[in-house]
DNA sequence: CACCTTTGCGTTCACGGTAAAGATTTTTAA
DNA sequence: TTAAAAATCTTTACCGTGAACGCAAAGGTG
């Protein structure tokens, strides 16, 4: 059975066009226009007569003719990962409170950061004549590079390093965020730190987190062990795993640098679930900060990653752009802080 | 300064359109047309004549252009309350990747549940001509309904229930699936159950666990005492706030059947933190089972809510409805079960 | 071989707007 | 009063594509 809501086609109302509220007013098309977008010179009276006859008929403008006529969709595309992975929907939550804000609207679409996808999914923002881009991605590959460099529309990165410098992009200090959280371990004495990265192809764990970690660690004359390095997906099963592999080493690590809040509590329970306590025999700290920091025990000590305001400032940084305004900086850094919980032993 | 991307105007690419295709191939547009849309009416020797100057010049279909002649946008709309809600991120991944399958893009708006969001929502989606949408939404109010039943294209909800049944929806059997789970407490001898249920502006939490609690409960001859009735958010937070609301009582419960995974976590912890043990002293049973339910300790006992199913199977819906296929049902009930783990007792 | 189908391709117009240019009316001011 | 200026409105040329329609050439049929 067809939907009841069109059992019969007459049912799907005809649409009605600027040219019926024209005719209806008895004024012309672009009179109708101009008071549609709000141009000034109308006179108030006929401004009035023809919102009526909006209003009467229901005239809603096609965007889609709107957006061949003036080459303006008011839509921007936002190219990120996987949205049912908590990061990058806090992110995506930031981008679209924005281009609301902003009176644009996002079309979403998840990479799953395949490189081929991204590209299709690049090409598929083009031809649908997107006004601008939001990308999240793991790396810049020097194909990702050159479409982008060949876009139509300008493209912000959102917590995304573009090692080129090119592209105008919204990040933290993933260095010095790292390096202060691994010195915040040592700080507690701790010689043996291991860190469950996540991906290395993700340029954020191998050129930043990692180079952190290891001149956290040498700058304090500590031994950078490789067993210690353990480059894991971001799941919590992985945090798990790389619990139960770094503890079967002769000198298991008394802490650890996480990549990730989810890795973090697999960290966390891989301990517990072998009677460790934490802090008290394991202290961990994480990168990320989401709402699941404070819902284990102890709760998580943790590298704030401001998704949300990443998301925020990309989009906003991307309308700048779109309506060529002087941008001061396209390479912004967002602030960071380690937020102190319950996962770190008190240090004072 | 501006992105360096576009330093110079000129560095954007002007577009190439059918008709320089067309000419540069010798052909005429129509022709173009039919090769770059799949119609087998082109010579082989013309065809690819055609596919090598449409590479060579990197030409692309304006989406919006064919959009307006076409009438067809393949693009979908999606309201939901919160992308950064993990139940919500998960049906949406489940939308996305079923349209993606079948070649459509999704606009993805929130709604915060703001019934004139959602309003003004619907109102922008109908003006983008979007195929087709597909909503979720705490309550289907008079208002929406009476602009759904407007609407210019089919629309599909998804974990959204319809009271008047006049739209196609997907979901599960929430009624049964609470029932079944407050029953699992039942069987385990309990006489006190708290229903910490989430907002009860929610149909579904109102019209369907509630009412399938009191059901379990009055079939088993228990009280239902209104002071263990907790309406709250579904916030790790709240659920915290019930557990302490609740431990006042004179009698105080011995198990809760919460409405979501953060609510559950948030009474277990709740628990805990005041020497409590799960399942010893308090058995707790969750309504979502989202990957968070593994991620406590003791692992959460759990309905399942298959978020991605029904987002999958909604948007599949609606490709049939947009499609204009013949459809068997118009509501679909995808089957759920209850995942059994550690925060209620076993009992055989 | 006359005639009917296909196949292959070109012409033309509609889609629903925007915006520039031109026309008309109203206002301002000498 | 009246012409120039300003305000308001109409005309019209696109925007890039799909698709209906038309037509010629090729293939089949009896």
């Amino acid at each position: 059975m067809m939907s009841l809501q069109y059992k019969n086609k007459e049912a799907y109302p005809l649409t009605v066009t600027i040219y019926d509220v024209a005719r209806e007013a008895n004024v012309s098309m672009a009179t109708v226009s101009r008071v549609v977008n709000g141009n000034q010179n109308v006179k108030p009276a006929t401004r009035k007569k023809v919102l009526e006859v909006i209003e009467r008929l229901e005239y809603r403008p096609n965007a889609v003719a709107r957006g061949l006529a003036s080459k303006k969709t008011t839509t921007v595309g936002v190219i990120i990962p996987d949205i049912s992975n908590n990061i990058y929907a806090e992110a995506a939550r930031g981008i679209e409170d924005i281009a609301t804000m902003y009176r644009y609207n996002i079309i979403l679409a998840n990479s799953d950061q395949n490189e081929e996808k991204e590209l299709t999914l690049l090409d598929t923002m083009y031809g649908k004549q997107v006004d601008g881009i939001v990308m999240m991605s793991d790396a810049v590959t020097p194909k990702l590079h050159q479409s982008m460099d060949h876009s139509p529309v300008p493209i912000v990165l959102a917590g995304t390093v573009d090692e080129s410098n090119q592209f105008a992009s919204v990040n933290i200090d993933y260095f010095q965020a790292s390096y202060e959280a691994v010195q915040m371990l040592i700080a507690n004495g701790h010689k043996r730190i291991a860190f469950v990265s996540g991906p290395l192809h993700n340029t954020i764990n191998s050129k930043f987190k990692l180079e952190a970690y290891k001149k956290a660690l040498s700058d304090a004359r500590l031994e950078i062990d490789e067993q210690l390095i353990l480059p894991e997906e971001g799941s919590y099963d992985s945090g798990i795993e790389a619990w139960e592999t770094v503890m079967t080493l002769e000198q298991p690590p008394t802490a650890f640098f996480a990549g990730s809040d989810e890795l973090a509590i697999g960290i966390v329970h891989g301990a517990q679930d072998n009677g460790y306590k934490v802090p008290e025999d394991i202290e961990v700290i994480s990168f990320e900060n989401s709402k699941l920091a404070r819902m284990v025990r102890p709760q998580l000590t943790s590298v704030v990653l401001p998704l949300y305001d990443i998301g925020a400032v990309a989009m906003r940084l991307l309308t700048k752009i779109m309506n060529k305004e002087e941008i001061e900086d396209q390479e912004v850094i967002i602030p960071h802080r380690i937020e102190v919980r319950k996962s770190v032993k008190k240090n004072d």
